[in-house]
DNA sequence: ATACATACC
DNA sequence: TACTGGTATGTAT
């Protein structure tokens, strides 16, 4: 403490000299102008927004100037530059009203602001939490690394992915000539006039990144998708597993790339055969170890063991590479990955000293949350590293808003979520387009109403609707322009969305005419949505009784400094479900949710976790069983020609020596992962086969023709409110619904068999899948009979299954009433009451809680991160409308909206709800 | 509630 | 010729 406030003492007669020359060297000073002294290497006091960024992977010590020199030489004088520039203005002025605020500030003031900042650090430190080990895994360039693997030619160049109107990736070669994300492919092209420029294939990186997720959720099937190539995962529970197993279900064989399969030798896409890797060889750190000339590798019990096998699983199932950070928090786990990038990892040791060290000089730019912006701010008070950052926080705490210094004091510590926040419900939906340049008013209005069906159409996938409805306009000088309307009732379809946008865009010129819109982008949003839940309370709450059964209850939770929103509990499996994770499954997490701190839910073991982690290296052992078996006799080929399309069944068939072994998992990608397969099997049909095209109700084991999860839940919801209307009722009859959902299911007989065989428990694949997917099973029991069992609460609605003329009484499990009505629906709602009731008491009983009590549960949130066919099909529909054709629209996908790890949580939607009515 | 800005991939 | 698309969140009014 001593030390800080030496050091801000310091600082504090620096900067009021300092102050002076920033102010004197604003606006026109900032530009081409060289920062004198402190950042002599970073040239560009000019124009941070134009300038290179290379804060990337591949681009140290490239010559700035140079690059720089050309970007400008490319971009000056067009609209888009006169743009930047005039935002640069605004940024620099925003700079100069915060020097002047500095200048303000007295020695008094600050004083009394290090107090403050040292008592909330020393509350932050309190809550520090080295016990959680955290990996952040990001594949290597990705986009360009699937094309390099898949055109060979390409490998030895500088190539780059997207469009001359815009990049989304660059290898690493086109990086050295300061080619980039994000870059305009026309300005890469002055960079590196040899460069090439692949299209986006945007499904060929989803089917990948399928691949990949399947592979981290054997290490956390909680893991949390950033983005298509990017994830975090929490190796805690697995390493603690991993202990205790034995060797042979750590052993991976080593595909042979170039020996056996000389014709895909050139395919083989070495990428990074100068960078300490993976493959083939590995050192062997720490317990693990190669074994001995056999092609099997045998990785140890360590963290780094840990990770080397699982991205050493993603090159050779892929035959990309990965790189991965491990840290105690998601922050730190994030820089760590970018280290040794491109196919390296790096831990950062879990002590408070190490993290400390590391932060000491990292640039704060580097983390996740503080961009341009913040980062030329921050410069201009002098900081550039985190060690500044912790050095100047009363200052900070001073000059920035409450959310905003917090966020820098605990960057300032090293400190951050310890666990993976549970993705939240969307909040918006929006489509937009960039075309050229379009005046007419027709034209806007025909285009704004396309927009409209665009969205709609994505609207009605997730089932939504909204209250408001948002304009995006953009110009032709790039000067962007919101304008909202926010109505009474939530709406969804075309005309209902068009009718606002038309309006919004007719006031906009009206307010400019008589000059016209001169557009470049316009765009369409819809926010304020009304949860689904609020229509369908009954089923919602009831099945999520059910649910806690299973679970327990243990609702003692210590207060931490934790964000309570960040729950520990995430919400999706791929291995549990293809997709997804099932309605039912979330919704028992919710419950959960209200009721185990992180802690003790990391204590007592994830019971969806368990199954898939441990088949995974029951899987490995048998695997090897089983080519210990084959090597005796003939060489097992067949495996590479099958892999690519194969069938649980299948699955099941080829992997004979697994039979004995409760296996839980039945992806056909264990097939192709560890087999043979040439990197264009692998890259088309490999991974695509992993996907089905319909999915199976739990309940009425009817295939349903969608891939959509919302069109699914939708239907799942019919199903079980189907049952608890009629409960003897299991199988629905065909006849049933008008519901526009049962109309895209098909029944399938095969299916439906295999719903009566699951009675029997066979053993099978498709049963497996079930078994894996057990809350559904429970579920169809449970409410088939509509035998209640809560926490604690016992069974209370006796109807045989079999027979049932007469009404079964009735008793709510909550308040232990009898109900008169034997009517079902309204024995529902009566405990949904009682439910509702119960959580209220909870939340009033504990208002600290870090707990977020799920009051109702939106089924939206399933498809977070996960939902690849979602993604892939709307990306084909906006393609398929697309105006400006060479624009490449397939950078970045909706695909995870979450926020930052780094970035403050706020409240969820329905929690808000309920902190207000007792505030 | 609205508008705009920043950030992420 | 040519500088994205989707989502979340923070800040100001």
């Amino acid at each position: 403490m001593r030390k800080y406030r030496q050091k801000n003492c310091h600082c504090f007669q620096t900067i009021n000299v300092r102050q002076l020359s920033d102010s004197a060297q604003s606006e026109k000073g900032l530009f081409f102008r060289m920062e004198d002294g402190v950042r002599p290497s970073k040239g560009e006091g000019f124009l941070s927004r134009m300038a290179l960024n290379d804060n990337k992977a591949g681009m140290e010590g490239l010559d700035r100037d140079k690059i720089n020199k050309i970007i400008m030489e490319a971009s000056k004088g067009s609209r888009f530059y006169e743009n930047e520039l005039k935002r640069e203005q605004q940024v620099n002025q925003r700079i100069e009203k915060m020097m002047q605020q500095k200048a303000q500030i007295t020695e008094q003031q600050l004083k009394k602001a290090q107090a403050q900042v040292e008592r909330t650090a020393a509350e932050l430190e309190r809550s520090r939490d080295l016990s959680r080990v955290i990996v952040h895994v990001d594949m290597d360039a990705f986009y360009a690394a699937v094309e390099m693997r898949d055109c060979p030619e390409l490998k030895d160049k500088p190539m780059a992915v997207g469009s001359m109107s815009m990049l989304s990736t660059s290898n690493y070669h086109a990086r050295k000539y300061g080619v980039r994300a994000a870059m305009p492919g026309f300005i890469a092209k002055k960079l590196c006039p040899n460069l090439v420029i692949v299209p986006t294939n945007f499904d060929k990186y989803t089917a990948v990144s399928q691949e990949i997720r399947e592979i981290f959720a054997d290490y956390d099937p909680h893991f949390q998708p950033m983005s298509l190539d990017e994830a975090y995962l929490d190796f805690t529970d697995h390493l603690e597993q991993r202990q205790s197993w034995p060797d042979s279900s750590r052993e991976e064989q080593v595909e042979p790339l170039q020996e056996e399969v000389p014709e895909i030798k050139d395919l083989s896409p070495v990428l990074f055969d100068d960078s300490p890797g993976s493959s083939p060889r590995f050192p062997g750190s720490e317990d693990g170890g190669a074994a001995g000339g056999a092609r099997v590798e045998v990785f140890g019990k360590s963290v780094e063991e840990a990770v080397r096998e699982m991205r050493f699983r993603i090159e050779q199932k892929t035959k990309l590479t990965a790189s991965a950070g491990i840290a105690p928090n998601t922050m730190l786990a994030k820089v760590c990955s970018d280290k040794n990038k491109p196919n390296g990892q790096y831990r950062l040791p879990s002590t408070r000293e190490a993290v400390m060290d590391f932060i000491q000089n990292l640039p704060v730019r580097k983390i996740s949350g503080i961009g341009k912006v913040s980062e030329k701010m921050l410069n201009a008070l002098d900081i550039s590293s985190c060690a500044h950052l912790g050095q100047q926080m009363a200052l900070l705490s001073l000059l920035f808003s409450d959310t905003a210094w917090h966020h820098f004091l605990q960057v300032s510590l090293g400190l951050a979520s310890t666990f993976l926040p549970r993705h939240e419900e969307r909040k918006s939906m929006s489509t937009e387009r960039t075309f050229k340049e379009m005046s007419k008013a027709e034209e806007q209005l025909s285009l704004c109403r396309e927009l409209c069906e665009d969205l709609a159409e994505d609207m009605k996938k997730e089932g939504l609707k909204g209250k408001t409805v948002t304009l995006k306009l953009k110009n032709v000088n790039f000067e962007v322009k919101t304008r909202a309307l926010t109505l009474p009732y939530p709406v969804a379809t075309v005309d209902e969305i068009f009718a606002v946008a038309k309006d919004l865009l007719k006031t906009e010129r009206d307010n400019e005419s008589p000059q016209p819109l001169r557009l470049r982008l316009m765009g369409v949003r819809i926010s304020a949505f009304v949860s689904l839940d609020d229509k369908k309370p009954l089923q919602k709450s009831i099945i999520g009784f059910l649910q806690t059964g299973k679970t327990d209850s243990c609702s003692s939770s210590q207060v931490t400094h934790q964000k309570p929103e960040r729950e520990h509990i995430s919400s999706h499996s791929l291995q549990t479900w293809p997709l997804a994770r099932p309605p039912l499954a979330q919704k028992r997490e919710k419950q959960e949710e209200a009721q185990g701190s992180s802690k003790q839910r990391a204590s007592e073991g994830r019971q969806t976790g368990d199954e898939p982690q441990q088949s995974f290296f029951q899987r490995a052992h048998a695997k090897r069983l089983q080519l210990q078996a084959a090597n005796a006799s003939t060489p097992q080929e067949g495996d590479g020609k099958k892999a690519s399309v194969i069938t649980p069944t299948d699955t099941r068939a080829q992997k004979g020596a697994e039979s004995s072994i409760k296996e839980s998992s039945c992806e056909a990608s264990d097939v192709s992962e560890n087999n043979f397969v040439s990197p264009v099997e692998a890259s088309t049909s490999g991974c695509g086969a992993a996907v089905s095209e319909s999915l199976t109700c739990p309940v009425c084991f009817r295939q349903v023709e969608t891939t959509d999860l919302n069109v699914f839940n939708r239907h799942i919801d019919e199903c079980l409110s189907d049952t608890s209307r009629k409960p003897n009722q299991v199988t629905v009859s065909d006849t049933e619904s008008e519901e526009s959902d049962h109309t895209e299911c098909e029944v399938s007989d095969k299916w439906r068999e295999q719903g009566a065989r699951d009675e029997e428990k066979s053993e099978n694949g498709e049963e497996l899948e079930l078994d894996r997917a057990e809350p559904q099973e429970e579920i169809k029991e449970k409410v088939s009979i509509l035998s209640i069992s809560g926490d604690n609460k016992t069974v209370t609605v006796q109807q045989p299954q079999s027979h049932c003329t007469k009404g079964p009484i009735l008793i709510c499990p909550v308040c232990q009433l009898t109900q008169d009505s034997d009517d079902l629906i309204i024995f529902n709602h009566h405990v949904d009451l009682c439910l509702n009731q119960e959580v209220l008491h909870e939340l009033k009983g504990r208002t600290s809680s870090p707990m977020n009590p799920p009051l109702s549960v939106n089924r939206k949130a399933i498809d977070r991160g996960c939902l690849l066919p979602l993604q892939a099909s709307k990306g084909k529909t906006k393609r398929d409308v697309l105006i400006h054709k060479s624009v490449d629209f397939m950078t970045f996908r909706r695909d995870s909206p979450s926020s930052p790890p780094s970035k403050k949580a706020k409240g969820l939607g329905p929690r808000n709800t309920i902190d207000k009515f007792f505030r």
